[in-house]
DNA sequence: CGATATGTATCCATATTAGTCACATATATG
DNA sequence: CATATATGTGACTAATATGGATACATATCG
């Protein structure tokens, strides 16, 4: 499997509760479960997509680049790179036969529109958002337990 | 990576091109431009799913199941069992930590819209239409070699 | 019966993914 | 300045996924 878009997504929302403290890769590695030499792969590239900064060095740590609203989903879907994983053609249908010549473009037009459909809802969701799905359930968690 | 939807598609197309006559996994193969073996495993899993039916022996082969005006893209992504890949989540985040304890059910529930838009729009496209488009880019391709 | 073709098990090479260690580099602080 | 802290990245490993290849029991047609 994959779970970098949701380790990502898992980080981005963890910097947004820190309310701009900087965050160490182990914090975050602590909260992910996972350890923090991932922790910091994945927010090298966030960094790269211009999502997150680092500070290094004592007291340094990862804080978001900028605010969470203007962070959706798609931003880290695309930061991560999956889109070219979840359609991939096979390479070489044989181009003596009317499928296999055609093949690629035909279904590459049909998969564009699935794409651009997947992209307009992920782009729906910021980071922000998550945040406050995730304060709601903890409210509620909190109400509960009286 | 990972083709095998790619692949499906080019199977199930291919077989409505061939109107009803079986197709051995070996002439399906050499379109593809991969093996026979690995084309009778998608078709198992293609037929597990009712997409197609096979006819073992002499003259036999795979047929479409069903009218291919009736399968659409999303039957064969399902066939395939795509959607498990495309979104997975890390598997055991810190319950201790409030994003932690809460990220699976947040994200999970927003993937659920991304994941019912790109079925919509899987669904719209149907084999019959591939083989459509491909029979008019055919027709093009002979156009243009007058 | 013989030829043909599926369905599936097994094995292999390669790629991907996540986890781990190591260490050079950068930064804050006493 | 020296030290502690933390990033960024390279290297290595283990587990899993993927596609390719061989083999063969089973089924079907003529």
């Amino acid at each position: 499997m994959n779970t970098r878009f949701a380790v990502a997504v898992h980080i981005l929302t963890f910097l947004e509760t820190q309310a701009g403290l900087p965050a160490t890769s182990e914090l975050i590695a602590s909260s992910v479960n996972t350890n923090p030499t991932l922790i910091r792969r994945l927010l090298s590239q966030l960094a790269q997509a211009g999502l997150t900064t680092s500070r290094m060095g004592s007291g340094g740590g990862a804080l978001l680049a900028r605010s969470a609203e203007t962070i959706s989903l798609l931003d880290v879907w695309r930061a991560m790179d999956e889109a070219r994983e979840v359609f991939a053609m096979h390479e070489a249908p044989n181009p003596m036969c009317p499928v296999g010549r055609n093949i690629k473009r035909t279904l590459g037009l049909r998969i564009a529109g699935v794409q651009a459909a997947m992209d307009a809802e992920l782009a729906r969701t910021t980071i922000a958002a998550m945040a406050h799905d995730i304060s709601s359930d903890e409210q509620a968690r909190m109400a509960a337990a009286v």
